[in-house]
DNA sequence: CGGCATGTTGACCATATTCAATTGAAGTGG
DNA sequence: CCACTTCAATTGAATATGGTCAACATGCCG
């Protein structure tokens, strides 16, 4: 058993822009953007500011918005009755966040503030009218739900068939991925409790695996600073293939 | 607690349909059925028959169609390099197959015929012209593929953070739903290796546990055979909650 | 009949959780 | 400046949930 397509199994590099077959669009355009020239086109959308923790947006309530990101980043979260919750999403800055409800009456899932953020807001009125005036458009926003979808198959292939250590090393460079430092360090301002939520796991046992990871010198992680210190054996390791990444229009600092 | 609304969800179930807030679309239109008839009209998509098990749509290679499932089921899996896969969804007849990797180029999942399936195939080229012609159709599409993250959505909490018997139950829960037997009874024709793959467990533990519930008088399975014993304790029990769950168009045989 | 796939059960083991104690850093208020 | 609190992280010990290995039963099908 077991193929063994996958790991670089592209052109060149996560995204060999080259070759497109005819009538399949490229993922590598950066349709956020594109999206977020629409929405934001006339620059009346509302600002608002959110604190550290804030709630963005409630689970249950009439969804009636979605939101784009100017500054800082967002999480979305699913809450269970007795207190356990699982993290679906971060959100960077430039996505556009809430399109995943389309068609949805109440979210269920809720949306915080990753520290301080700043985002623009576009009533679904106003999306839908400009769908409705564009094609492309509604286009582009099908490709962005699609997206969001394509990172919850490699989530949930992670919680489902990836150990504790595979988890974390997975999700690290995804975040490495998408924020694109220009070195291999990063800020990642989240507690380990916030990992453990998100990677189905306790903060403690994410202690644990943190340090075995850095025993093993793959990956120094402290105090919210990342140092991927050997990313080829990391890789290999957690199965990480960025082939399922589109392009997040991130401008980062590194360390 | 346990809101009681659907199992029949149709003229007025979990949304009364009746109030909508302006400019937000009900999920309680069929946008499924509306597609497949835009999808198929002309009647000359090809039709497909694949025996059990049989590869629908290998991973990795180019994407170039989707497909309406006529008769039969289909299932989506994700495979590791080493063997282990991750099943992601469960497909029903009346269903558009592939709608979720709009915008990408190669899809990381496979595609496989649970018992013998007829399929309609449409090409990526012929929907996308199809999608062109009508704003309309983008938009439901757009809503499909929004629904098909919803599900996974609730798939990842149960992942990271329901247990063995909580999974189990909410997934049979969930396509009691889908299937909308008419009683508390439904055929749900997989192993229980399949049940493991698809809740990131062990099938020796899915054994375990289906006894487990079977002891406490919530779920009997035998032979591919559901009966539900008593819903609203099971319910309650795994936190299921339908309204995650569009209205999936299966016409389908109690017992 | 024999082979294969599926499911069941037991014994043992591993991974991850729980509980608890400790440390360090950061913030507050006197 | 110093208690005092709070929150995050670390570590150990005990525990639990689920995994592994293996044996066996059953049903199906050639």
């Amino acid at each position: 058993m077991a193929e063994r397509p996958p790991i670089e199994a592209r052109g060149g590099g996560p995204s060999g822009d080259a070759v497109d077959t005819p009538g399949a669009r490229s993922r590598d355009r950066d349709h956020a953007a594109e999206v977020r020239r629409a929405l934001l086109a006339g620059d009346d959308a509302p600002r608002r500011s959110f604190d550290d923790g804030a709630t963005v947006r409630p689970a249950g309530q009439p969804r009636n918005a979605v939101f784009v990101i100017e500054a800082g980043w967002l999480y979305s979260a699913r809450i269970l009755p007795d207190g356990r919750r699982q993290l679906l999403e971060v959100w960077l800055p430039g996505q556009i966040v809430g399109l995943g409800e389309h068609g949805l009456q109440r979210p269920l899932s809720a949306l915080y503030a990753l520290g301080p953020t700043e985002l623009h807001e576009i009533s679904w009125e106003r999306l839908r009218e400009r769908m409705c005036a564009s094609g492309e458009l509604s286009d582009q926003v099908a490709m962005l739900i699609a997206h969001e979808r394509l990172m919850f198959e490699e989530r949930l292939t992670s919680l489902g068939r990836r150990d504790a250590a595979e988890r974390l090393g997975h999700f690290l460079l995804e975040m490495h991925h998408r924020l694109r430092p220009s070195a291999n360090r990063f800020r990642l301002p989240v507690t380990q409790a916030f990992l453990a939520d998100m990677l189905g796991l306790t903060s403690v046992h994410v202690s644990r695996m943190l340090s075995q990871l850095r025993d093993e010198g793959l990956v120094d992680m402290n105090d919210q600073g990342v140092h991927l210190l050997d990313i080829d054996t990391l890789r290999r390791a957690c199965d990480f293939d960025p082939g399922y990444l589109a392009v997040d229009p991130v401008c980062n600092d590194a360390d």
